[in-house]
DNA sequence: ATAAAAAGCAATTAATTACTCACAAATAGG
DNA sequence: CCTATTTGTGAGTAATTAATTGCTTTTTAT
């Protein structure tokens, strides 16, 4: 039954994701994980120093993944406002698969916990804001979208504008399509962004 | 020291929601709050019945006093645009006074914990687009905005991009002014509002 | 094959924390 | 003023849960 460290570490990783999408972080204790496996909860702290080390492997496992996701569909022969659309699509696909990721974002960790989760997600935000900014810059540059387009600005808002409305699909437990949402998203800012 | 009911429950719900945002939900124990207000821990117990009556009574302040604040800058003599950016304004200035919001709405509370606090946000939530909706349609009538404005869709982006907003403002520990941010999100939601 | 290292577990611990209880002090009403 | 109700408390309970320990089993490397 003995598994390789490695192949263990992925697996709780999973299932703490697992539970975290069907119950919450709150019940996500190394307990419940163990089972979920199906190995003894002491076993846990084999592959994990702490609780708080395995929330920190799934916050590093979204960074890693969300970050594979929306480059997935990268094409450079793209239009920068077709790349664009496309990361939000890819983006939202991604995080439908991964009911977790609204769990972990909008809990408690982020709030205070360990200040290491905390900015650990704050890099993770980052990051895909210099993403999003950088697409912009290649819009703004190529023509597409307006003069006065304050690209940071803007990247801020349209992840503010995706962080909330999965915020309202998680509370409204995934009741409305995540992935139908890209296309209505795209026709919001495009008024934001192009010339008129 | 005994003091009337109504009177310690009001204590409660405040030292709950300053030490909430002061250092996180989880941290509100109720001897945290004993301890803040001056009382011994079962005291407490003499006033809620649960913890979770506690931030019931929380969920309670906050809607009641977001519509106050919201309503507080209501002049029916000007046009919807202005009502909307005013109430925009108001809600900004009021979470700003009130950093245990987002503690609140951004916490394992909503994502299970009892299905009555959720319900309970929920609620506050859809009475707040409901409003906006309605703004949003009186600028539509009154020939302000796009004769094609989705004002449902509308209604929820702008609620989101709060929400979202709301949310890095809290998670980056309140650096940057959020009432500062109304003008900005106004400007941003222009072009989506306005005819061109 | 065998010794060392890694992975596993049963039993336990230590800390936290919501909540109870029996009784004391304060307050309010007649 | 006296009594009943409310408010308050010190001491304790019960439940939860992350983490430890000592030992066994499995895997790996030589």
């Amino acid at each position: 039954m003995g598994k390789p460290h490695e192949q263990r570490r992925k697996e709780i990783v999973q299932a703490t994701m697992d539970l975290a999408a069907e119950q919450g972080i709150k019940r996500v204790t190394t307990q419940a994980i163990a089972n979920r496996i199906g190995i003894a909860q002491p076993t846990i702290f084999r592959h994990f120093k702490t609780r708080d080390a395995i929330f920190a492997a799934v916050i590093g496992w979204i960074a890693e993944n969300l970050f594979k996701a929306i480059s997935s569909g990268f094409n450079a022969n793209d239009q920068p406002d077709v790349q664009l659309r496309k990361l939000i699509q890819c983006q939202l696909t991604f995080i439908n698969k991964h009911k977790a990721i609204p769990k972990v974002m909008f809990s408690d960790l982020l709030h205070l916990e360990s200040p290491k989760l905390k900015s650990a997600l704050q890099e993770v935000m980052n990051k895909y804001i210099a993403r999003v900014t950088q697409l912009l810059l290649q819009g703004k540059e190529s023509g597409l979208y307006r003069d006065n387009l304050d690209v940071d600005q803007t990247a801020r808002y349209i992840a503010a504008l995706i962080q909330g409305l999965v915020l309202r699909w998680s509370v409204y437990e995934y009741s409305f399509s995540l992935e139908k949402e890209a296309e209505i998203i795209w026709e919001f800012l495009k008024p934001v962004l192009e010339k008129h």
